[in-house]
DNA sequence: ATTATTCCTATAAATTTATGTTGAAATCCC
DNA sequence: GGGATTTCAACATAAATTTATAGGAATAAT
């Protein structure tokens, strides 16, 4: 409960593939070598960025010599956004965003946690830009080289 | 894409079905009655109940007369043990509990907003007891009495 | 005995996850 | 220019999981 579900998770993987290769160039990238680089189906991968097509987050570009790009920079796009492109929303439940989904609401305690929990994640998923994630994953690299091989 | 599933809500709503008779002489509360009170599927909720009561958070009683109650006060029950008995873990991602559940999480970049992510999410369910709920609802009942029947 | 309840197991329905098949657009190469 | 190739695009189907319903057995009270 309270997963996150592939599509968020591969969407993310995705939009960080696109993001590492937009700072070298921004050459399109093709979708099989996103499959392989993810270990992810690439007929998956091609459902699940249609979506983010659709919002604008990515550009593609089709034929021989084609791919997809980053629509901004990798600083200018956050997690909040790209989970919103994949499901409508980044609410924990459905009544958070659309009041009118359940008639019990107005009596409804358990409503509250929901809300102020959903808050929580959407204020901390919208500070969290694609860049910030590219920082995060050179940071560990790092780390993990002078650790050496062992890992806890 | 993260959202709370049926199990978690419906589990929620059950358990603070509970608590609000707990605190009225904590006689046995029957599911019959949860399941008009909550419009849930009886059927459902017996399934549902059923680890809560392996992670003793509930005690039933079987028979004419029985049903079940709350195993401790509603003040020492938080979220975060609800979620967890219902689903193993309350983390976003297998990966934060599990560190074995995928081979790529030493390069993983995503990993890390995640586990930040379910860091705060668990931090807060564990801070929010039945007990603080039941006050919320009681408050948002007095707010919608003093407004009368218009909501916004 | 009868009734009310939890408990257990099976199965059906809906949704999510994943694969397969074919078509369309752009490039490449002859 | 035109066929071959590469890539995205669209649609259909299969597999797995979650959600929900169903039937009856076990237990205890009346």
């Amino acid at each position: 409960m309270i997963k996150v579900s592939t599509k968020g998770r591969y969407g993310l993987r995705l939009m960080l593939n696109l993001a590492s290769h937009y700072n070298s160039g921004n050459k399109a990238v093709i979708l099989k070598n996103v499959a392989q680089e993810e270990d992810i189906s690439i007929r998956y991968l091609e459902q699940i960025i249609i979506p983010l097509k659709i919002k604008k987050l990515v550009k593609s570009i089709r034929g021989a010599g084609g791919g997809y790009t980053l629509a901004r920079k990798p600083a200018e796009i956050n997690v909040c956004e790209i989970l919103e492109a994949l499901e409508g929303t980044c609410a924990l439940v459905d009544c958070v965003e659309d009041t009118d989904y359940c008639d019990r609401l107005p009596g409804c305690a358990a409503y509250e946690v929901w809300r102020e929990a959903s808050q929580l994640l959407q204020n901390f998923f919208k500070k969290v830009t694609l860049q910030h994630i590219l920082d995060l994953g050179e940071k560990k690299l790092q780390k993990s080289k002078e650790k050496g091989k062992t890992r806890r």
